[in-house]
Order: structure tokens, then C-alpha cells, then sequence
RNA sequence: GGGGCCGUAGUCUAGCUUGGAUAAGGCGCCAGCCUGCGGAGUUGGUAAUCCCCGGUUCAAAUCCGGGCGGUCCCGCCA
């Protein structure tokens, strides 16, 4: 459509066909017109005339060019702008068939078939229930997975689970003795968090603390050691919580790699040799440094002229800093390093696919090429990230740099404070908190309008309103904004809300229900109401909104953009319009073609929103 | 000191990449639509020096320069 209007446009005004379509835009107001070009402005500037002149006779050469073509119906000149107006019922046609042609694939394209992505997120310690900060970077993570496989990528969804950290020594510590247990009833990864926020004062304020859970921290270094069995089991008890809370979300994994199998599989030994290949990384002998393993940055143009260049990867001492550990990890993604991990099954998950864990013992598995690498971390970090990106470049990896990307999300907050793992801050808006708070306002909902329904009911749909609330709520917001969490804006269900998108499909659904078998077919080219046309409209641009929205994955200094609201923004969209179209133009109380056309459109719609649901991880609730 | 991000009605946000018609939406508030396929809806109204100053341009919320305010980042830490 677009691309016909460019041309024609291209013809009668003598330009090019790009430029055409550059100069194409969408008017304010439909009453205007379709679609509109700016190019009278843009050939004013060469031709020294009013663009207004120019205009009208560019539309003259329009108006008979478009009478050869279907699509179009009339031009008309507005000032300098020329405003297309497209042909109904023929477009109405097109769009209505094209989708009920496709049904459950509309929105799918094939423009990155064969193209393979890796995806890591959330990773969380596992040594703490996930707050809402966690629930914006799954949410992000999945639904980019979800996307990138509408548009043909075959996508691994990794996580990775530092069971070596200060965290998990602090726990373990205090843990090995067995006295202490989760009360009753008590999910296993808030009773590590409860327990952590306490073992935080004493560490911080006694020496004696800290030097003993220092001591467990070198411990757990060594695999058969007492200390790494007992955190092992705790470790995956604590993930196996976590992950109850994550399929609650419907998030789901295929991989997981642990930090230990990092540490002990040799991937680090393997990863040293190879980076002390590279003239650009050195083992510095004097200065501060002395002893380290470091890469020199300023040999890279971006860092020319710093004051101290070198970046430790690898301590005087021979242990890993995290840049160093996070280099390895890099290379590995990228399968530059041949993987040395053994994998055994973590979980059956409850879509009925395992997720494996890296191991010492267990057996290969071949991930694979990837085309591209996606860690998605708070924005707080694109300085890290960057530095492990550029060090790839300068190990001479600039493909695999390039195709690193960091997708950056800023903080959830409170009002006055920020999500402390330390300070326990987060207690209280744990995502099962928020889960369980919005299920419950949910479920007076769902009571008040099926009061007869079972309790079983009642309680899956007040789960999926709570879910979609939550959902809707993390990709709303642009990542590189900060959200502040409040509980009435989670707690809404009204508006700009995932549960109008719901209810939008449920209404829908409904229709196409009553209706039963009647009304398969139908007239398309009889929809010309505005509010049929502008419905019509919005749904054919669902596939070229997704698409679009993967060609903005661009790299940038800050990390790279995912502008998830961007889909959102588009679902309520056409919700918002099916919802004008249902109070404007009864389908059931139609009679015989007006109404199988108008069931075609809502078929049409329901397929749309059920699609775009489904990539936003919403769950597509048939009655509410 | 250097760098990133953010600044838009009472409030929360979208739009900024690629300049274009009356700055869009949610919440709030006011007034309608329930003997209409489900009111988690819809119609109308209210409400903005698009942080400030300057520049480029026929045209700036958008691009450029300089400020101001908020926030994050720049360890052999984790």
C-alpha cells in the first residue's frame, strides 16, 4: 500500500522512489486522508515557489494516475499537502483476507529465517525471592524472545545463576548448621532473603562475621568441599522457588549456566590462554597492577588518551574479576570457545519442556552458532558491558562484538527509595507479593461479574488478570525510563491496562461464540464505516509493527533500545478501536452479508490480539 | 572531572531515531450513554510557557550549541 502510493507519487512529482516514501506520512486526522506526502514542502526548496503551487498541480498528475489503481479512491489537496484516500472496500478485502488466510501465524514474518539468537535473563541470585525489579528484566527478556521468533529467529533463552557469589557464602554460612529453617509454609527463596537481610548487620558491622563467611566463600571454590554440597542443594532449592515464580509469569528457559561450572569446567583456563594471544592483553610487571592480566583499552580508538588503560581480568593472585569471568562467558555465547560444559536436566517446566543446567558431570549438548547475543541488565551497567565488547573487538572478535548486545532497562523504584538487597528494602514487593495482591483484587472482580462460576474459575482468571496487569505494566513503560512502583497503577485494571486488552479479545471471542458456524465468508468490501476502516487499518500494520520494532534493536553508547512499548502502545491500539467499532456497529443485529462481513472483521481482530498477546506473554483469556 | 539516561496538563506517560497539519493517550475531575453482541466499555468536557536561553529551517517537543534540575556509571570491590 505504502509502497504504491510511493510510486505513483514518485511519478508525478519526478523524484525517487525512496524519497517518495520518506515523505509519506500518516495525517492527523482520518477525515484528512489516508495517507499524505510532504513532498511539495520538499520541492519548494528547489524550485523557489510557493509549496501550495506546487501542490496542486503535482495532485493533478496524482489524480489521473490513481484512477488506474484499485487501491486508491481520491486524492485531495489540503495547503502544501497532498492526501490520499484509499479505497475502502477493496483494502477492507485485502486485509480481511490476508489474515483469516493466515489465522494463527498473522504477525509472523520470515525476514530472519535461519538467523539463531541467544538470549540471557534475568539472572537473579539465587540467594532471594524475585522483587518487581527482577519482573521487569524476565518480562523484557521474554517478551524480546517471543518477538524475535515472530520474525523468524530461532531463539535459545538462557539464564545464569551465580551459585558462587558473597550472597550464597553469607547463606551458607549460616545455614550449614541446620538450625535455622523455613517456617512453615514459607516459600524457600523468601526464607533465604529474610534470613540474608539478617546476616547483612552482623556481616557489615563484625570482622569476625565477615573473615568467617570470607572463609566459606573460598570453600565454595572448591567443588567436593562440604560447603559447595550444602550450597549446591540450597542453591537449587532456592531456584527451583524462584522458578515457580517465574512460570507464574510464563517464563521459561532452556539453559541454565552456573557460575561454578564456569569456574571449574575450564572454560576460564581456556579463555586466559587465548586472550594472552592477543598483543592487546599482557600480564603487567610493575605498578599497581603488577602481576595482573589485564587488556590494554587504548588501543582502541574510543579510549585513546585514558589516564590508566589497563582493565584487570585476572588478578594478581590468578582468580577472575568479574569482567574477566564475564569475557569468558561472552565467548562462550558466541561459541568462540568450544564449550566445555556437561549439561543433566534441571526441571521438567510446565510447558512441558526441560531446562537443562551446566554441570561437571552429565553430557554434551551442541548449542550451536549464534547470529547474535542479548544480555539483558539494568542500565546501571552499560559501562561493564561495554568494556566486555569492546575487549572482544580487540581480542580481534569484531563480528561477534558487533553482535553483542546489551539490552538496557532502568531500575523499578519506590517513591523515596531504591530495591536494596542489603537493606531489605524489597520485602513486601516481591513479585509473588504483587502477584498475589493483584489476584486478589482480580478475583472481587471476576466475582462480581460471574458470580455463578466455579472457584476454580474464578481463581485461573484472577491469576491471568493479575499476570497480564503485571505484564502489561513492565512493557508499557519505555526501558530507559525509571518506573515507580505504586500499588494503585499495578492494581489498575482500567485504561491503558493489560486486562482491556483481555477483555477486549473475551468480548470478541464472545461474539464470534454466539454466532456459532453462521457467517464464515462474508462481504469485506461492505465494511466502510470509519469505524470498520480505521479497525482495518490498524490491523494490517501488525506485521510490519513488529518487524519495525526489531529493526530498532540498534546498537548505542547506553546499550541497545527495545522498545517494547512500542508493541504495547500498538495492542491497545487496536483494542481501543475494536471497543469504538463494538459500540458503533452491531454485528449479531445485522442482517445476512453486512453481518458475515462484520464477523470476518472480528475473526480478524480476535486473531490479531490473540497473536499480539501471545508475544507480549498476556494470557488470552476466552471468558472473564 | 568525564560520560549515559530523564525533564511534556493535577498526576503518570507516548511522540524525539527520519523536523510537517489542531502536541496524543491513561488516571483524576465534570457531564452524558445501561429495556443495545459483556460497562474491565463508550461519548463529550476540563487541563500543557513540551525545563530555560540561543541557533539552523518555509516549518522545532523533535536537529545543533550552551545552561539548569534529577538520576546512574567510570575499582585487582561484588
Amino acid at each position: 500500500m505504502l509502497k504504491t502510493a510511493a510510486d505513483i507519487i514518485a511519478q508525478a512529482a519526478d523524484i525517487g522512489a525512496d524519497e517518495s516514501l520518506d515523505l509519506l506520512e500518516v495525517p492527523p486526522d482520518p477525515a484528512l486522508g489516508d495517507l499524505a506526502t510532504t513532498v511539495a514542502f520538499a520541492l519548494a526548496k528547489h524550485l523557489r515557489r510557493s509549496p501550495v503551487q506546487i501542490a496542486a498541480e503535482v495532485a493533478e498528475r496524482v489524480k489521473t494516475a490513481i484512477d488506474a489503481e484499485p487501491l486508491f479512491e481520491r486524492v485531495e489537496v489540503k495547503g502544501p499537502y497532498i492526501n490520499l484516500f484509499l479505497d475502502r472496500a477493496v483494502v477492507a478485502r485485502f486485509v480481511i483476507n490476508a489474515i483469516s488466510e493466515t489465522g494463527p501465524s498473522y504477525g509472523r514474518t520470515r525476514d530472519f529465517e535461519g538467523k539463531r539468537a541467544l538470549v540471557e535473563f534475568p539472572a537473579v541470585n539465587p540467594s532471594k525471592p524475585w522483587h518487581i525489579g527482577h519482573a521487569r528484566n524476565a518480562v523484557l527478556g521474554d517478551t524480546l524472545c517471543n518477538v524475535l521468533e515472530m520474525v523468524g529467529f530461532e531463539v535459545i533463552r538462557l539464564d545464569y545463576i551465580n551459585d558462587l557469589g558473597l550472597q550464597i557464602a553469607q547463606l551458607t554460612w549460616r545455614l550449614m548448621d541446620g538450625d535455622l529453617q523455613p517456617e512453615k509454609g514459607e516459600k524457600y527463596d523468601h526464607f533465604l532473603g529474610r534470613v540474608y537481610v539478617d546476616i547483612q548487620r552482623d556481616f557489615e558491622s563484625d570482622p569476625a562475621v565477615e573473615r568467617a563467611v570470607r572463609e566459606v566463600a573460598r570453600q565454595l571454590e572448591i567443588p567436593d568441599s562440604d560447603e559447595a554440597r550444602f550450597s549446591e542443594k540450597m542453591v537449587s532449592e532456592c531456584l527451583k522457588a524462584q522458578c515457580q515464580t517465574a512460570y507464574r509469569l510464563g517464563i521459561y528457559h532452556d539453559y541454565q549456566v552456573w557460575e561454578s561450572s564456569i569456574a571449574h569446567s575450564g572454560l576460564l583456563d581456556i579463555a586466559k590462554k587465548m586472550i594472552l594471544k592477543c598483543p592487546s592483553v599482557m600480564i603487567l610487571q610493575e605498578g599497581e597492577k603488577a602481576g595482573c592480566i589485564v587488556a590494554k583499552l587504548d588501543d582502541l580508538e574510543e579510549f585513546k588518551g585514558m589516564k590508566d588503560p589497563y582493565k584487570v581480568l585476572f588478578r594478581s593472585d590468578g582468580t577472575r574479576t568479574y569482567t574477566g569471568a564475564d569475557l569468558a562467558f561472552q565467548m562462550w555465547k558466541h561459541q568462540i570457545i568450544e564449550d566445555p560444559f556437561r549439561y543433566v536436566e534441571f526441571e521438567v517446566q510446565p510447558n512441558g519442556k526441560p531446562v537443562y543446567r551446566t554441570t561437571l558431570e552429565g553430557h554434551r549438548h551442541d548449542l550451536g552458532k549464534v547470529d547474535l547475543v542479548f544480555n539483558v541488565i539494568a542500565a546501571a551497567q552499560a559501562h561493564p558491558q561495554r568494556l566486555i565488547y569492546n575487549i572482544l573487538e580487540l581480542l580481534g572478535y569484531k563480528r561477534e562484538s558487533e553482535n553483542s548486545h546489551h539490552i538496557a532497562y532502568e531500575f523499578v523504584g519506590l517513591e523515596d527509595t531504591e530495591f536494596s538487597g542489603r537493606k531489605g528494602t524489597w520485602i513486601g514487593y516481591t513479585v509473588d507479593d504483587v502477584l498475589d495482591r493483584a489476584e486478589e483484587i482480580a478475583r472481587i472482580e471476576v466475582e462480581k461479574r460471574n458470580p455463578d462460576a466455579s472457584d476454580e474459575f474464578k481463581n485461573r482468571v484472577a491469576g491471568q488478570v493479575a499476570v497480564g496487569a503485571l505484564r502489561y505494566f513492565m512493557l508499557n513503560a519505555s526501558p530507559d525510563r525509571k518506573i515507580t512502583f505504586r500499588w494503585d497503577s499495578v492494581l489498575d485494571f482500567e485504561g491503558d491496562t493489560g486486562p482491556y486488552l483481555q477483555y477486549s479479545y473475551a468480548r470478541a471471542q464472545r461474539i464470534l461464540e454466539r454466532a456459532g458456524d453462521e457467517g464464515e465468508g462474508g462481504d469485506a468490501t461492505l465494511l466502510v464505516t470509519p469505524y470498520e476502516f480505521a479497525l482495518v487499518k490498524a490491523l494490517s500494520r501488525f506485521p510490519y509493527e513488529v518487524v519495525q520494532v526489531v529493526r530498532g534493536l540498534k546498537k548505542e553508547v547506553r546499550g541497545t533500545a527495545f522498545s517494547s512499548n512500542r508493541l504495547t502502545e500498538y495492542a491497545f491500539e487496536i483494542a481501543t478501536l475494536f471497543s469504538k467499532f463494538y459500540d458503533n456497529c452491531p454485528v449479531l443485529k445485522a442482517d445476512g452479508d453486512l453481518r458475515r462481513a462484520r464477523l470476518a472483521l472480528v475473526r480478524a481482530f480476535r486473531d490479531t490480539i490473540r497473536n499480539c498477546l501471545q508475544m507480549l506473554g498476556i494470557p488470552v483469556i476466552e471468558r472473564m
